[in-house]
DNA sequence: GCGACAG
DNA sequence: ATCTTGTCGC
């Protein structure tokens, strides 16, 4: 149905009001409903999935580590790519490239989307999914990084961010039992109608008994899944830790490949 | 003017 | 994101 939209894809030398148009229609091209070509059952249940024959899909997680210059200043941006297959990590690429733009909130697709589209180049394995350390449909103008990778490569997507960028919890959120989901919805700082889902708060890791907490995630659409099935979804690949697998690996592998550079 | 603000 | 020791708890 869709086709991937290079002409779409971030450029930081726009201006910043390209930069908000650019994704005001990057918003109304992406789909936020379940558009997958597997069935995301198959990631919560893995055995039954293989004794029915399904095959696992190939879940590419995502994330980017900074490299500074001689004066300590951020001169580039090192994107993380790592592609898993039921569990198993089948293939790592990244990528570094210059930056271009500071971190300004609600434009960061400007300033890692390139080192992103850079890595996923060198990338051999066709991913079917996406992970992104960033917002999907949470954000201002409903076109976080997730959403505007997954457009301009037409790959279903999940935003995973650590914390809130906008939109309202439809509940308290804190300490919430493992496997909790609360609903954010929009309010008046989001361009969509005040209580449009966003996406949801997802306890995917929590302690026992003790009196110390840990925070959910905030879980949203990035392209062509839905705000219940991304938060399915995040459950589903979070093991030990806090984080879906593919972007925990993502993020450690982006600090292993930094150490690894010279200048 | 004031507050909010992914990584 | 990044700079970093100690410290709490299982």
């Amino acid at each position: 149905m869709h086709q991937p939209r290079p002409d779409l894809a971030p450029d930081g030398s726009l201006s910043r009001a390209e930069m908000e148009s650019l994704q005001r229609e990057i918003a109304s091209v992406a789909t936020f409903e379940d558009d997958l070509s597997f069935d995301p059952a198959v990631l919560s249940n893995p055995l039954e999935a293989a004794a029915s024959g399904d095959e696992q899909p190939v879940v590419v997680g995502v994330d980017q580590s900074f490299l500074t210059n001689e004066d300590g200043e951020q001169d580039r941006a090192l994107s993380a790519v790592v592609a898993t297959r039921g569990g198993e990590v089948i293939e790592r690429v990244h990528a570094v490239t210059d930056l271009e733009i500071p971190y300004i909130p609600g434009l960061l697709s400007f300033r890692e989307g390139r080192p992103i589209l850079a890595a996923l180049e060198e990338l051999s394995v066709e991913p079917d999914l996406f992970l992104f350390d960033g917002s999907g449909r949470i954000h201002f103008r409903q076109a976080g990084i997730a959403t505007h990778i997954g457009v301009v490569r037409n790959v279903p997507s999940v935003g995973v961010a650590k914390s809130l960028l906008c939109g309202t919890p439809r509940e308290n959120t804190d300490d919430l039992l493992e496997g909790t989901t609360i609903g954010i919805e929009a309010n008046s700082r989001v361009d969509a109608p005040d209580g449009t889902l966003l996406g949801y708060a997802v306890q995917t890791r929590q302690y026992d008994s003790p009196n110390r907490y840990i925070n959910p995630l905030y879980v949203s659409p990035g392209h062509r899944v839905g705000p219940e099935t991304a938060a399915d979804i995040a459950l589903a690949l979070s093991s030990s830790y806090k984080l879906p697998e593919p972007v925990r690996l993502a993020d450690k592998y982006a600090d292993e490949a930094k150490g690894e550079i010279d200048t």
